[in-house]
DNA sequence: ATGACGAATCTTATTCGA
């Protein structure tokens, strides 16, 4: 089973490109984020021609994710991440595809730090380790995966000391992701690619693709049950060379068995 | 500190992203 994760950054803007790519890639699940669409302005019916069952949760202007599937109907279990009853942004939507619950996330950006966004940032960070502890209380098959906004360590970041007071690299905000790993899970490509400079993201700037300036940001934590059947990793970066391409990257995970 | 780019919106300017 190949599951991909991608930051579209914009459904509608991007269905060109993320229709070129789902049929050159094949993933058999997709978690989408940044739909930046509300939920009637999502394109349905172009995405079920390609051949995928979908879930999604849209929200005006900003945020939006989605689970797209073509080995079953995802099975939705919720989408809204527990613990804040008032916070209204769709970040969070999970679902279970063939004996794998799926957490696709969009974790908050948070710049500028310091200030309400970062704090709302770190809270949200919170509440993704409080829920992700009950999961892997389960026992059971769990990928959290999507946009973390969160360069784990120096490696995953071109020029570090450009990042250091960056919402997305504060020491609170690397302590924060380690906390959540140490847990139990997995990172998908450091665990196969432990040396290397592997990027998800290059802004639209300063040729920032071309310069490889880029980040890591979009990551896989698999649970002990989904880890024992990891095959191979990878990011997909070519496609941020296409036309009209999103600033991201899909990156995807294969595992062992259907 | 700002801006470079791109997308969305109560658009011809502003907000947000990373």
């Amino acid at each position: 089973m190949k599951i991909a994760t991608y930051n579209v950054n914009g459904i509608n803007a991007r269905l060109p490109v993320l229709l070129r790519w789902l049929k050159e890639s094949a993933p058999d699940v997709a978690c989408l984020q940044e739909l930046k669409a509300p939920q009637e302005k999502f394109p349905e019916s172009a995405i079920r021609e390609a051949g995928y069952d979908v879930i999604w949760h849209g929200q005006k202007s900003w945020n939006g994710i989605a689970i797209l599937s073509k080995v079953g109907k995802p099975q939705e279990i919720r989408r809204t991440l527990p613990g804040d009853e008032e916070d209204v942004h769709s970040r969070y939507m999970e679902a279970a595809i063939n004996g794998v619950l799926i957490g696709c996330l969009y974790l908050p950006n948070g710049n500028p730090a310091p200030g309400p966004k970062f704090d709302y940032k770190l809270s949200w960070f919170k509440r993704l380790t409080d829920h992700a502890k009950e999961l892997l209380a389960q026992k059971t098959p769990v990928i959290l995966t999507g946009d973390y906004n969160v360069m784990p360590t120096d490696l995953d970041v071109y020029k570090p000391e450009r990042w250091v007071d960056d919402a997305l690299f504060r020491p609170e905000v690397k302590s924060a992701f380690h906390a959540l790993v140490a847990q139990g899970w997995t990172d998908a490509i450091r665990k196969l690619y432990p040396d290397q400079k592997i990027y998800t993201f290059w802004d639209y700037f300063r040729n920032a693709y071309e310069r490889d300036a880029g980040l890591r940001i979009d990551h896989f934590l698999l649970s002990p049950e989904v880890d024992k059947r990891l095959i191979a990793a990878g990011v997909d970066r070519h496609v941020r060379g296409w036309e009209k391409s999103s600033d991201h990257a899909p990156v995807w995970v294969e595992l062992k068995g259907a």
